[in-house]
DNA sequence: CTTGACCTTAGAGTTGGCTCTAAGGTGTAT
DNA sequence: ATACACCTTAGAGCCAACTCTAAGGTCAAG
């Protein structure tokens, strides 16, 4: 039985981040001490890592809920339905990297075109193609990295919530 | 002269996203009708499509306001301004390509693994795989995915402010 | 007995880029 | 005159996955 800060030291996760996935319903303290602490059994300990370890593996914390719900009951679940939310993800994952690919290809091509010298950009190409519309053009019809075609995962298909730009954080 | 829902149309941008712009200083109309109404002039209209252009090349808001004050004052300015940027996206941009590769690498390891077949998940190697924690570890050693060693744009490098996962929408 | 490290909770804030709502005013066609 | 499409504003809400704060309770060491 472990309590919080160990198990945090354990597994890498912050308490603050293991409290916030007991109240999402990814795991559990299945007890408590008689201050009220959280303490974790061995069984808790080994869902935790199995959270942690499906996070690494690039699923979103909903996703990890249906792999836990399998887990907890696997001879109700098949096969089939893992490898669906995994292929789904898979393909999730993919479609993102192409899009990323395209606008890497996109700022390649603007990097290529101008010298960066330390003269002024009075004629510099990049902020020309950016002026031009070109800047995407060379690479493919600039919709095609945008219109929410690039990325659905599992659920119920939404018509696009909010665009898909570059998220490359900060 | 037009009206904000004819640019819209015109640019590929909602009303709502152009105002929105506007408010966060990357556009402006430059006349106003007696009633109130926005009225953009050619040269507003060629600013629009240049921040259009800027973000489908994967620029974000805030890139494409120093883009833009650089447009706006080019002989100020040295395309080694321009191409940093540009350079400094590239570089976010692969980063976050070569993170989601090995995600995707995770994830067809998985997939492998699996016959994906109808009867009971009993002994499904990808909630095995999950479990031992072998599911990334195949591929690389979990934390090179995770540390927020990975995404850094431009901007006063905070410490990781949050971690960065697969954000395949949805 | 106090210091300081730990624990608890509910709830707010962060990130970026929209997206929408409420509550109204305007413009034009019938 | 009345319906209807358009325009205005300030400001709230959305997404995911944390991250942090406030305001307090607990516990071992010195």
């Amino acid at each position: 039985m472990m309590k919080i800060s160990q198990l945090a030291a354990h597994s890498g996760l912050s308490a603050h981040t293991l409290r916030f996935y007991e109240k999402n319903g990814l795991i559990e303290a299945s007890g408590r001490s008689s201050s009220g602490y959280r303490s974790y059994s061995e069984d808790d300990v080994r869902r935790v890592e199995f959270v942690k370890t499906a996070r690494d593996a690039g699923f979103s914390l909903d996703e990890i809920s249906q792999l836990l719900s399998i887990r907890l009951d696997r001879d109700q679940h098949t096969c089939e339905e893992v490898t669906a939310i995994t292929r789904h993800k898979l393909d999730a994952v993919s479609a993102k990297i192409a899009q990323l690919e395209e606008i890497r290809q996109s700022l390649a091509l603007l990097l290529k075109s101008c010298d960066g010298g330390l003269d002024s950009a009075e004629h510099c190409s990049i902020i020309e193609a950016l002026d031009a519309g070109t800047a995407a053009a060379a690479v493919q019809a600039p919709q095609a990295a945008r219109s929410g075609a690039a990325m659905n995962d599992a659920g119920p298909a939404k018509t696009s919530p909010h665009a898909v730009r570059a998220k490359t954080k900060e």
